[in-house]
DNA sequence: AGCGTGTGATCAAACGCTTGACCTAACGTG
DNA sequence: CACGTTAGGTCAAGCGTTTGATCACACGCT
């Protein structure tokens, strides 16, 4: 009787052992370990070494990484727990700061995403603590207060793209303020003054932050501020469609958006209104995502957002290498320059 | 004297052991070991059980999976090695398949991004390896050929997004060619027959088998395939927006774009010549680039690319689970039907 | 008393590696 | 020649688990 093949078990030789190596170079397992980690300390002969490489490359050795790590009592492992691996590009770039950084400095991150499931999260968490993991960066797709889940204190930890107020939780975030201001000044750079500003709906630090640094931005500009300007928008591209009229109908030379969807919107709706950007309207974005910002027509002036730094320097304050003062490290938004900013134009737009 | 505190190493309390569990609850090791992993074979009374338990929690032990691994063999480790992680949000979503996937199965995901480079792919592999990984799931943003990086060997894997004509070299791509015939086909069902073929400029599975896809299905309709109607054009926004002329030179009614970027470069040029989408010419994506197809007006029309199937479908022949047959397994991408397609107008769109 | 049997838990040997302590020749030196 | 020294290694304990083999004991039978 043939049997149907089952799904064909792969050949797994069993891995190639040090003993091996050692017994085929003719020495003790002790000397091939001086060997390969090249010890200082020990004292052995160059003709020795020679076999022991030798033996290694023909045997195909590779070091047991977990054998390693439970003889010295660490782990070469640190946590990224991620909210959102796939939904935007924006996590992406958290965790390849974080995957750079921490490769720069031997160490291997052990990811995992909970797309905002709380048992999930538990259970990534409860796998990195098995796994005696060196740390955990505990990250969000955007920037929010979070509760600290119980099991991460565990261990060493720090917050990335998110914040606990608790006392002595390390975090490490976009600086709003510096970010909304640097948006209004791309503007005030060309010489515009009368400045929408569309604003989320949805309370959040972002928010608060960026207006608050349009608002500084304005003041050192010697502009007074103007509520008038704010407008509020659901932060997508429909919410920037629908607050065109709006926008228009506030005589302004430039707008701030809460995002680059917003922006993406806009765009739609001063089109479809005959208006041009940056000719009769200015426009600027946040987020710099990509695909939407660099390929807009005309290509959209905005403010990036520092996910990658974000997962970087939040590796380093894990590691202790960055000292954030036992606080947030914000970090800031640079500007990136496009082509949806111009100078204003004499004539004001129509509006409506 | 208060010294300036220096970057607070993290107070690291040793990892609590079996051992310690074990004497708190005045039993052996191996009871305690007997009681967490549950062994039927093993009898342990019901109040031992207790204590162990109790003891656990008091202390809040934790398995070190490391040792586990060690004694038992082999670990729970799978490696997914990525060229781009963070440049799209195609990488991400081939994780995030893998990841669902293997936690499934109660495996760990070793992720590492190589950016395209050789010498961070030799080290990713290494370091999988060294961790004595299951197998390694190799992975490509895009879909194309691949040379198999010679270290892969060492272990058992499978490639995804990308293939090798390496005999035996098990591998799971998307259907390039369904594709290409659910576009098609997106089209067909309004009533299009003159459909415009905006080809990539790049050779690549992608290029050959969507079109030929495209032609199946004219067939399949009864329409004979007009090579004049296939123009190429880099598959970008730019490149849509260039090839609008040439689009609307041939008098068709419909258009099926590379991917989802050059639909968009082609609304734009569209309407800088004041025609409307699906009104005057219908237009179909490739690829459901979320934050473009979803939110460009009229919604784009699309075909989605598998990517987390492409992930989970990779892993699971890795375990063994699905069974590629020793060759490829090509998975479908499905019709995303939005508004960009409606059916064609009595009178044809006046050329560009 | 002697024996089988079932129950409940322990022993101890691995797993692959690191590392401080220790061993053994061979080589000066006084 | 006895003695220290050095070069070149080996020994063996131990990291935290798992697990087949074993053990101690009480119970019920003959």
């Amino acid at each position: 009787m043939t049997e149907p093949n089952p799904p064909a078990p792969r050949a797994r030789r069993r891995p190639v052992t040090m003993r091996e190596v050692a017994s085929a170079a003719g020495v003790s397992v002790a000397t091939v370990s001086l060997v390969i980690n090249d010890k200082k300390t020990a004292r052995i002969g160059e003709a020795t070494r020679q076999r022991v490489w030798a033996a290694i490359r023909d045997l195909g050795y590779r070091p047991n990484a977990m054998a390693k790590n439970l003889v010295q009592g660490d782990s070469r492992f640190i946590g990224l727990v991620a909210d959102a691996i796939a939904t935007t590009p924006f996590a992406g770039q958290i965790i390849h700061g974080a995957q750079d950084e921490a490769w720069k400095h031997g160490y291997v991150l052990l990811v995992a995403n909970t797309e905002g499931n709380d048992d999930a999260e538990a259970e990534a968490i409860a796998m990195m603590l098995e796994h005696k993991v060196r740390g955990i960066v505990y990250s969000t797709w955007y920037h929010r207060p979070i509760e600290v889940p119980g099991s991460l204190a565990e261990t060493d930890f720090v917050l990335v793209n998110c914040f606990a107020d608790a006392p002595g939780v390390r975090a490490v975030v976009p600086d709003e303020v510096s970010g909304g201001r640097a948006a209004a000044e791309l503007l005030l750079a060309r010489g515009h003054r009368r400045i929408a500003f569309v604003n989320t709906t949805t309370p959040s630090p972002a928010r608060e932050g960026r207006l608050r640094g349009h608002r500084e931005a304005l003041a050192a500009a010697g502009i007074a501020f103007d509520p008038a300007l704010v407008l509020d928008a659901r932060p997508d591209q429909a919410g920037g469609y629908a607050v065109t009229g709006d926008v228009l109908a506030r005589d302004v030379t430039a707008v701030c958006c809460h995002n680059d969807r917003v922006a993406m919107g806009l765009y739609d709706g001063l089109r479809d209104r005959g208006l041009r950007v940056p000719g009769d309207v200015a426009v600027v974005g946040f987020d710099n995502q990509e695909v939407i910002a660099a390929h807009l027509r005309p290509a959209l002036s905005t403010v990036a957002l520092p996910h990658y730094d974000l997962g970087a320097v939040g590796l380093r304050v894990l590691l202790g290498l960055d000292d954030p003062g036992d606080g947030r490290v914000a970090l800031a938004c640079p500007p990136v320059e496009r082509d949806s900013v111009a100078a204003p134009s004499a004539a004001r737009p129509a509006a409506g």
